[in-house]
Formats: structure tokens, sequence, C-alpha cells
DNA sequence: TGTACATCAGTGAACGCGCGTTCACTGATGTAC
DNA sequence: TGTACATCAGTGAACGCGCGTTCACTGATGTAC
């Protein structure tokens, strides 16, 4: 973790304390992501964070953000294979229920801390959302769905606020993964309803 | 809050420090069910939590038992009002999600609560998980599938793991409207979207 | 190129906080004769 | 009905813990002449 102790005094000890504070919520979560715990990491004494960041809530949102961001990224990646298929439209929209999926089994973590508000109002239009392709994961979910509308596999009438449709039921099936009642279930099990759930997205949006 | 303080000692501080455990959980989820601050609504010294609870976590569980509790009880009476209208078995799955989003947006905190881990493994089969029907709302749900098989609205191939479908969409959005980014949205834009997942459940089941 | 000074990123020490939990205790209640 | 005793539910005081945050500081870096 201790990061380069050369340069101006430290380095880049924001760099650095961002990086320990998304290792902390890799490992455990939001609540993980303790102020003295990134210092300690980063080698540094505990006030030395309040230099590049005003509070132990404003480097809980940057590592938000990154999460956010590592998961656009995820679904890009995602989304490149789908592009390869015919039926383009119908396999970008499994594609991005896949890769949130995915995303929550992966970087269990990450992905609650992405999902979960501390205490803060409201974060849109933060840098740091998106992904290469510069869309954060929401707009990804709502360029898929523009698509399936294009390709005439959605009806116009259907697409306002189908975001929230499909949203749900793979945010749902995350959560009751990670922290829920279906936390029990082998991957095998799991892997199954997620299928499930994207293809009842599909056929019932 | 302060009950009873007459009979033996107390009268019965058990129950005193659930209800003000329950209390807690509803002004703030599971994180504010805590220990001294349940004693203190109690009347009581801290340590006296420890005649009657192992530990803090002993408290939250039983806290989270009743949460669950409520839960069926709420879906038992709206099942009620499905049982009066033809097509019984869709209105009574209906019935099941508007309860669930409704007790999501009613008892946020208990809602929370319900379906948040802690740090215990497994808390299957407990006392108080129940409402009047003696199911857990898990069941209850299985019961109302099973009702669709019946009544020939659900192919009996598609049954299997079905549950898990239903429950996921409604459970997603219940979690992206209470700490996600559906915050913000109003009462009515809310239950036209809890209607909408609703429906696609129905139909992509 | 060298010196004088301003800037600013880290240090060191200390706070107050509320938490869960343990200990030895006391005094009210129930029980036996 | 009355006394002696055991039980057990609360009391009082204290722990250690790690947290976020504030203060006055120092010493390294960059800048002006």
């Amino acid at each position: 973790m201790d990061v380069m102790r050369r340069a101006y005094h430290h380095g880049d000890l924001r760099r650095a304390l961002l990086e320990a504070g998304i290792a902390l919520a890799r490992e455990g979560g939001p609540e993980a992501v303790v102020l003295r715990e990134a210092t300690r990491r980063a080698g540094v004494v505990p006030n030395a964070a309040y230099r590049h960041f005003a509070s132990r809530d404003a480097l809980l949102q940057a590592v938000r953000a990154a999460a956010l961001a590592a998961l656009a990224v995820a679904m890009e990646k995602e989304l490149a294979h789908a592009r390869k298929q015919s039926d383009v439209a119908r396999a970008s929209l499994r594609a991005i229920g896949v890769a949130y999926l995915r995303f929550a089994a992966r970087e269990p973590g990450l992905f609650r801390t992405a999902f979960t508000i501390a205490g803060e109002p409201e974060t849109a239009g933060e840098p740091g959302w998106a992904g290469r392709s510069g869309m954060n994961p929401f707009q990804l979910l709502g360029a898929a769905l523009d698509q399936m509308v294009a390709a005439g596999a959605l009806p116009a009438k259907r697409r306002p606020g189908a975001e929230y449709l499909a949203w749900s039921a793979v945010h749902g099936l995350a959560m009751l993964v990670l922290e829920g009642p279906l936390r029990r279930m082998t991957r095998k099990e799991i892997q199954e309803i997620g299928r499930r759930v994207v293809e009842m997205v599909e056929k019932g949006l």
C-alpha cells in the first residue's frame, strides 16, 4: 500500500489516501472507509488527511465516485462483447444487466459503497462517475434501452422510465445476494437466478 | 416510552428494551439500535440489558425478527383485500408486491432493519418471524405463486425459484428509493414506478 | 548561482465522544419451614 | 402468619476502544531578487 515517499513531501498523498480508501471499501464496504485507517496505510499521521479532504465524508464520496466509475468500466467491457452479436440491442441490454450482477458479485464492497448513501444529500454530476465512454452506469443503461427502441424491440411508449424497472430487478437481486437472505446460495444458483431475472426484465419491460 | 415500573422490579424489562429497540430501528434503521440508548429509554442502567439479551447483537436480532413479523402482517392485510376480487391469484401476487413496497415506504427504518444483515450468520426459523397466518413474508409470496399456478396463470414449469425473481424486482425498487439514487423522486412517481414493476413481474415471470 | 523569504504539506499531541461490556454490589421478590 | 434464607433483577462505577477533528508546530519546497 504505502505509495511513493518522494518528490514534494509525500509525493501524492491525495491519491494515496483515495487508493487506501478504495481498498478499504473493497474489503468492507462503505463503513470500512475509516479516515484514520486510510492515513495509516498511506504511512502518514491522521490529521494529514485534512490537507486533501475536508472530512471523512469527503473521502467517502470520492471513493464512491471511483466505485461508480469502476462499474461503468465493467459495463463498457461487457458491452464490447455484445456489439459482436446479431441483435445488438437485446445483447446490449443483457450485457448491462450481466455486468451489473457480476460487478456486485466480484466487488461486493465497492458495489455497496457505490449504492449506499452515507449522509450526503446530492452527488450527481461529480467528476469520476464515468467510464471511458464518459457515461455513468445509469446513462449506459439508458443508451441500451434507446437502442432497444431503435431496433423495434421495445415499444417507444414503454421507453420512459424503463431504466427504473430494469435497474430495480438486477439491483434487488444483487442486494438480496450480498446482504440479504440469498447469501447462502451457491455461485451456480445465483448465476441461474441472475439469468432468469435478466430474462424477466426483457420479457416484462 | 418508559414502560411499567411496577411488579417485579421493572415489570417487563425485556419487552421494554425490545420496544425501545424497535422504536430506534423505526427512527434510524439497524445502526440506530444502540443498546445504551434502549436502556436509557427503558429508564434503566446500561448493563441491566444483559439480564435479558446476551449482547447488543442479540437485541438487534430480536428487533429484526419483529420487523419481519410486521412486514408479514402488512402483507396479510393487503391479501385480505385481494381475496374479495375476481382473479384472486393475480390479485394476491399483486397484493404481496404492493404491501412490500408500501411497507418499505412507510417504515423505511424497519424495512432496512429486516433486510440488512449485521454480522449474524443464520436466523431462519427464529420465533417472531411470522404474521398471524404463521407464515413469514417469503412463505406468503410462495403461497401467492402457488395460487398462480393453480389458477393456470403461471406455467408450473416456471414456478420453481419464481420467488427470487419477484422478490428481486420489488426489493430493488425499495432499496433504490430508500438509500439509492431514486430518493429524490416524489411519492407519486415512486408509486407509478412501483405499479409498473409489479406489472413487469407479472408479465415477465 | 546564491541568499532571504513565503508557502504549504506534513507532525505531535491532545480533545471529547459514545459505544459495548465486565465487575462486585444491593435490595426487592419468592420460597421453605 | 411470621421469620430466615436463596434467588435474581437491577445498580454504580469503571474499562478500553477507536473514532473524527482541532491546535500550534516544523521543516521541506518553490520563488524573488
